[in-house]
DNA sequence: GACAACGGTATCCAATGGATACTGATAGCT
DNA sequence: AGCTATCAGTATCCATTGGATACCGTTGTC
């Protein structure tokens, strides 16, 4: 059997779904989506929040939300300039299943960082074992 | 009010449950765990699976959770060698908020691939206007 | 003894991410 | 009048990562 079997397929790199489910991946959009829940934010109150990113790297990701229509950038004409990131309803339905991401994170940080701690041990004495 | 009020903090940079969020979106983390949820999958396997990733890669994933303690790695004493990767219980759990990220991106794509291209117009619209 | 199967490494180059400095408009202070 | 601060970004440069491709070691088969 090959792929065909799947419906929307996130498997195929042809597939579109696969592109959006990578942009929500995104290091710093699902951080973004998840500051933007609590209502609209300005973009210096989003560098605050969503720390560290630098202001390249935090419009590159507004940006592309936006242009996928998660959020939408209202520009206040004002001095100086105000800008207001919030979400669309798309953008708020996303909310759930990434808070279950990030419960599920949450979680089991415990039992990943033990987990951690002892394949770096079991790596140290692979090492050790293999010079003597 | 600041970020004390919130319970295992993903917004901090300090706080492991981002890093782990975010290993969790990795771009090819996710899909080498939503392959091995039909059970243990050979090197070869998850590289025509998980189309297209390179080796060193591919590699590089599957030890980054293995150490995480998310699958583990079977080295069959064979030649040629067979190596399989299989879930752990913990990567496991990561199933069920995957598939529902999955499932989310799977139904949006026609939504945003529409807002996609309204977006693209208006760039075109506004770099022409302003030429003229 | 050449070749194929498998699970990777090694090497090199392109793309991405990040740090830092800077801009442009204006209001308020001195 | 000039200086400074605020805000939302750009511009520039460099480090890190990701990706393409070639290659390796082992052993069974021809």
């Amino acid at each position: 059997m090959d792929s065909k079997d799947l419906p929307a397929n996130i498997l195929d790199p042809n597939c579109p779904s696969r592109v959006i489910f990578q942009r929500i991946g995104d290091k710093w959009a699902s951080l973004v989506i998840q500051v933007l829940g609590d209502g609209p934010v300005r973009f210096s109150e989003l560098r605050k929040m969503v720390s560290v990113v630098t202001p390249k790297v935090l419009t590159q990701t507004l940006r592309a939300l936006e242009r996928d229509g998660l959020i939408t950038r209202t520009v206040h004409a004002q001095v100086p300039p105000r800008v207001d990131y919030q979400l669309t309803a798309m953008g708020e339905s996303l909310l759930q299943p990434l808070s279950m991401l990030r419960e599920w994170a949450e979680s089991h940080v415990p039992t990943i960082l033990d987990a951690r701690d002892a394949y770096d041990d079991a790596q140290d004495e692979a090492l050790l074992g293999s010079s003597t």
